[in-house]
DNA sequence: GGAGAATCAAGAGCACTGCTCTTGTTTTGT
DNA sequence: ACAAAACAAGAGCAGTGCTCTTGATTCTCC
């Protein structure tokens, strides 16, 4: 019946594909990563467990697509939040990515954990499909470092060669002291970030949000006071 | 034979409970927190599985004994480091602190990553058992910023009272700036050191430690800086 | 059109996990 | 000496990831 002739078979095929990468990210929000089970998606979606291993590999590989999910779905969110923001206000910019991810963090806390939180031991994301979505944010903060050159960082000579190539790898080569300051403020706002939604701080910010976000507030005050256009 | 009227049981109890624990240590430095598993543990100490369950009360539990356990043994390395350091020099000492804590989390990244990655969803460490030990190298920090006040950090005030009670919490009343520069330095240390640790700045730092050393000692440069005797 | 090839869903099965319950033994306190 | 408590071991349940086989459906090419 429905003969249609291209597609059917990839039709199908796609909405099984997208099915199982619906349910797989449902059930990561719920149970979390530890707690995502090839046989649950199969008994969600109503079909046999043995028939999504046409689709994904193997638990891990369907773990692999959730990471690139997660990913990705970051680096939109932050990407949005930067869109109407002057090129030239680095300050601003780093505020306005910061809070873009704490929010997303916030509200998809199991994502944040699965991409940021402590690998998976013994299986590796294969860098392939995770490095292209992952070093999305890196670059936008390393725009931000090149256009408001941090010139005051002084950038310690072992670490040269590899801020050199490491910025020329996101497509943006820069000087190594704006490079530097990229990574300082990559680690300080992605551990800030993990530090608050992993309950690090005590339990009152998971009660009040607040907190987190002032102490966040107060570490990209800091950062910013090494951009052009710093006010005290 | 052998009545021994004091001990015996005793004894022989708290020799399988070090063995349960020292297996699960072993186990977790092997193969990840994920593939802690209770059988293998019986199984490698040469005990049914069903006789560890009167040791230890379920999986979750050894995972809580084990988180205890990584505690402690990085506030002792810590404290350690920290033990022969002038009290005054502020800068030194929280630089030796972070120095000390990356060693430690370099030589036992799976430890690491169970205290610092992401937590297991559905499962929380009981507060009650890991929040002191838990506790100790935020109080280290703590005291450093409070005799090495760094006055400058203006301290908004929706965070007074976190930091005042939670200074007070950690035994060390201090004033709310000096408070947060420990937040703030809590934050960016264990938040760089995992990033590096996680391999969140890319496979180059696995293969040369120095770059880890070199990032995390720019960012206590930084921090350095508003402590009493800063040296710019 | 129809034959052959590729694709698919489902079931059974293996080895593993956490955890419980029962059964029989050993140690302990009185 | 004896009852009570603590203990080790085994069987068993429900769940997991993953593989293999068995049929049925769809596609492709003649």
């Amino acid at each position: 019946m429905t003969p249609q002739k291209p597609g059917r078979r990839a039709r199908a095929r796609a909405e099984m594909e997208a099915a199982i990468l619906a349910t797989g990210r449902r059930q990561l929000a719920a149970r979390g990563a530890a707690a995502l089970s090839l046989r649950e998606v199969a008994r969600s979606i109503g079909v046999a467990s043995s028939a999504v291993y046409r689709y994904v590999e193997s638990r891990d590989a369907l773990l692999t697509l959730l990471v690139a999910d997660a990913y990705t779905q970051l680096a939109v969110a932050v990407e949005a939040a930067l869109e109407h923001i002057e090129e030239r206000d680095g300050g601003r910019r780093l505020a306005v990515l910061a809070f873009a991810m704490r929010e997303w963090a916030r509200s998809h806390p199991e994502q944040w954990g699965l991409i940021y939180g402590a690998p998976v031991p013994g299986y590796e994301a294969p860098s392939e499909a995770t490095s292209a979505p992952g070093t999305r944010v890196m670059s936008q903060i390393l725009a931000i470092a090149r256009t408001a050159d941090p010139g005051d960082v002084p950038s310690p000579p072992e670490l040269r060669d590899y801020l050199l190539t490491g910025s020329a790898d996101l497509g943006q080569a820069a000087a190594p002291s704006a490079a530097l300051f990229a990574v300082r403020a990559w680690c300080t706002i992605v551990g800030t970030i993990s530090m608050e939604i992993f309950g690090q701080l005590g339990p009152e910010p998971r009660s009040n949000p607040s907190l987190g976000h002032a102490i966040l507030a107060s570490q990209i005050d800091e950062l910013s006071r090494h951009l052009q256009g710093s006010q005290s």
